[in-house]
DNA sequence: CAGTTCGCCTGGGGGC
DNA sequence: TGCCCCCAGGCGAACT
């Protein structure tokens, strides 16, 4: 499932890859992955655009083209790859950006990935899309009163917090259990325990951990090539995710998997204390 | 009104 | 081998 880091590497790779194109035609084999407008209309806006720019906000990627936006969001399983016109169309793309010479494909087996295409007439900030999704785990307003003030009267797991958009966009289940490993939280710990320094903690070992799995990132782009997909994935060195019968990396303590919140949660029982 | 459940999807794995 | 059922999970809608 493509997280923050896995959306920038995409991102990143795209923007190195597809310099000067121009979408000459769109094909939506599935139209339900066009959310906010009907395949037609999005095949037609998108037509002699160019991309300007790149940006994200948490795990959406968002092309800046001539007149419009193109908004993504991959979910769970969504991957671009940039192949030849002649390859065979695998049976799980659902999208086809026609470039010319070649071709931009998403690709999403479980077709949980969201297109949208939007106007530049407001912001893209602030689009209808963006309505529930907080400030990038990144973003400079992202601080640690503002967390405080965002756990006020709640009464939320510290692992619900991480995951919910509203407040820290970008973190999914997988580096949610990798900073409450790191702050030695409980993936349970109710947020009304926590302190201003934990607040503190948490912002400092997101941006972190983050951050390392984006400079991982950067070598897939450097070693990409047409024949790879762009799922951003590489080899993550996770702590506790995953790693269920595992020996814990610091204590040596065998890794647990539980469900919290309907969410697989991987733990350290003696790292993770605080409950 | 905030918290919880459901539905969207498919491939893979376990049970038989 | 094959079939059925369950599970994985981001996120918005519908529900309590």
């Amino acid at each position: 499932m493509p997280e923050l880091p896995e959306v920038e590497t995409v991102l990143r790779t795209l923007e190195d890859r597809l310099q000067n194109f121009t979408i000459q035609k769109v094909h939506v084999l599935y139209d339900k992955m066009i959310y906010n407008n009907t395949e037609m209309d999005f095949e037609e806006a998108l037509v002699n655009e160019q991309v300007d720019e790149y940006y994200r906000i948490g795990k959406y990627m968002i092309f800046e083209l001539t007149h419009y936006y193109l908004i993504a969001h991959m979910r769970m399983e969504g991957k671009f790859y940039i192949q030849e016109n002649e390859e065979v169309i695998g049976k799980h793309i659902h999208v086809i950006f026609d470039l010319g010479n070649k071709q931009l494909r998403y690709h999403d087996t479980r077709k949980f990935g969201r297109m949208y295409v939007y106007d530049k007439t407001t912001h893209f900030t602030e689009l209808d899309v963006f309505k529930h999704v907080g400030y990038d785990a990144f973003d400079s307003r992202l601080t640690t009163n503002y967390l405080m003030q965002s756990c006020e009267n709640k009464r939320v797991s510290v692992k619900q917090f991480l995951l919910d958009q509203r407040y820290i966009a970008g973190i999914g289940n997988i580096y949610a259990d990798e900073i409450c490993f790191s702050c030695k939280f409980h993936p349970s710990l109710s947020v009304a325990e926590l302190k201003e320094e934990d607040f503190d903690h948490i912002l400092i070992e997101t941006r972190r951990i983050l951050n390392g799995a984006i400079q991982a990132g950067g070598s897939t782009i450097r070693s990409y090539t047409s024949s790879l997909k762009v799922d951003g994935r590489f080899q993550l060195q996770l702590k506790v995710h995953q790693q269920v019968h595992q020996p814990c990396k610091i204590c040596g303590t065998i890794i647990e998997k539980i469900k919290h919140h309907g969410r697989g949660t991987y733990f350290c029982a003696k790292c993770q204390q605080r409950k």
